[in-house]
RNA sequence: GGAGGGGUGCCGGAGUGGUUAAUCGGAGCAGACUGUAAAUCUGCCGCCCUUAUGGGCUGCGUAGGUUCGAAUCCUACCCCCUCCA
């Protein structure tokens, strides 16, 4: 009966499941199924990658199934060699259960928290002894690692591997005995070990996982996975404009992707907007404002959306000021901007340093980045190219940077001079 | 333990005594074009002073040394890789 929702479930976003006919049996079976989802602490923020994996999670919650969210603490010692990067740097525990509250705050905005069980690692490693340590290595075989791309990559082309390294998988594997998961998740990169995690377990007397793999999301560059470490990601967290923005951006073939994985949007639509593309008879332009409007309300609201999309048609196709209520305010003693001298009280205007100003309001990472940015033509005061310096403003003033930074000057003197008392 | 190779800017990777803040490619930033797409073109792309011209400082694994002058030569040390055992 829950037929056609689970054929639902297994057409969008999935790449590989393995095996379907094991993960359809235990779906009729009945029973409320233990879905293993990991994650390396060292990476708080969750990005819209992550969400087409989530989806399914929640999908399946729907149907009664119980997720069981691991806080991979000691994984994260190591580092995640899937990809093919070199050894991390290792967290401290303050750190881990700093980006563990801020990534189960963020899962639980897509995973049904009231299904979800948290489980750390340590839970059994910290009990773990050399003999579990040797009873768990003895059961892999070098070839069997390198089996794995990754790995003979790596070494095939004279890469360091580090031994830790070979752990990783094995760690996330003995996870799933640890939970007896019934199906494990996570992106195609995850194959190798999450297949390592069916052998444990067999090897174990459990019953072995299924695997649920779903394709890698692209990220905004258009080139590599998305990961907030390349820069090319889309934070569920960030404010509605950013991520509005950040969608607008992505190159055209990724349009239909994103449509298939992250949103709700029916497949008869999504097939029209494929049709429509192919036979280039709509702006692609419009279809990646349907989709920013459509990610950006599944995470804001409809509410917000509808202001994103307003404030990018505003700003960027409209090429107006933004709304100066929502801009993001530097808070300036305009008096004591750099070496400049404050003058004219009386109206209020002063004749600032802006390249002081735009460093000491982190909007250049150093003098000699302002000057470019000044050179270059990058900068605008309420709405006049500025070509020199000093510039005059005034408590209230906006300054554009390049195309999309908006900044408004709050003057704190100014402030104060009106208002004594705060 | 032995033999060989190597450590250069965010990444890749040139450069083996001076004209090298360090060729080139990628990434990034800015400008033009535009749909905050792609492609293309242009400029920038260590820090600081300077309106500008220009100048100063730091920099090629670490620490010393040779030299008028070193990423380039010498010494010691640290780290990495490959092969043999």
């Amino acid at each position: 009966m829950t037929d056609a929702r689970v054929a639902a479930i297994l057409k969008r976003g999935v790449s590989e499941v393995i095996t379907e006919e094991g993960l359809l049996r235990l779906l009729d079976s009945g029973k409320p199924l233990t879905l293993k989802q990991g994650f390396d602490p060292s990476a708080p923020d969750i990005h819209l990658g992550h969400v087409v994996g989530l989806r399914k999670l929640r999908q399946l919650q729907e149907l009664g199934h119980r997720v069981t969210l691991i806080v991979g603490d000691w994984t994260a010692r190591i580092g995640d060699p899937s990809g093919q990067s070199v050894t991390r740097p290792m967290l401290t525990p303050a750190e881990i259960e700093i980006n563990s509250r801020t990534y189960t705050e963020q899962f639980f905005k897509v995973v049904d928290s009231q299904k979800t069980e948290l489980r750390w690692q340590s839970e059994w490693y910290s009990q773990f002894r050399l003999d579990d340590v040797i009873r768990l290595t003895s059961r892999f075989t070098i070839a069997q690692i390198l089996a794995r791309e990754d790995f003979s990559n790596r070494y095939g082309s004279g890469n360091p591997i580090s031994l830790t390294e070979l752990f990783y998988p094995l760690l996330q594997g003995y996870d799933s005995v640890a939970i007896e998961a019934d199906v494990e998740f996570g992106g195609m990169d995850q194959k190798f070990n999450c297949l390592l995690g069916r052998e444990l377990q067999q090897s174990s007397g459990q019953p072995p996982q299924q695997v649920f793999l779903v394709p890698l999301l692209i990220g905004t560059d258009g080139h590599q996975k998305m990961g907030k470490s390349l820069g090319n990601d889309i934070g569920i967290a960030e404010p509605p404009r950013e991520m509005y923005g950040k969608v607008m951006s992505i190159p055209d073939p990724l349009i239909i992707d994103y449509f298939d994985w992250v949103t709700d949007v029916p497949e008869e639509e999504v097939s029209e907007f494929r049709e429509q593309l192919r036979t280039r008879s709509v702006n692609p332009m419009n279809l990646k404002k349907r989709l920013a409007y459509e990610i950006v309300g599944q995470f804001h609201g409809r509410e917000a959306a509808e202001h994103a999309q307003e404030h990018f048609a505003q700003v960027f196709q409209r090429r107006e000021t933004p709304e100066e209520t929502h801009m993001v305010e530097a808070r300036v003693d305009l008096r004591g901007v750099g070496r400049m001298v404050a003058r004219g009280e009386v109206t209020g205007r002063v004749q600032a340093d802006i390249i002081a100003l735009l460093v000491e309001t982190g909007l250049a990472k150093s003098r000699s980045e302002a000057n470019r940015l000044l050179a270059q033509g990058a900068i605008e005061v309420d709405g006049a190219k500025v070509s020199g310096n000093p510039v005059t403003l005034a408590d209230g003033s906006i300054i554009k940077i390049g195309k999309r930074r908006f900044v408004k000057i709050v003057d704190i003197a100014g402030r104060k001079r009106e208002t004594p008392g705060s």
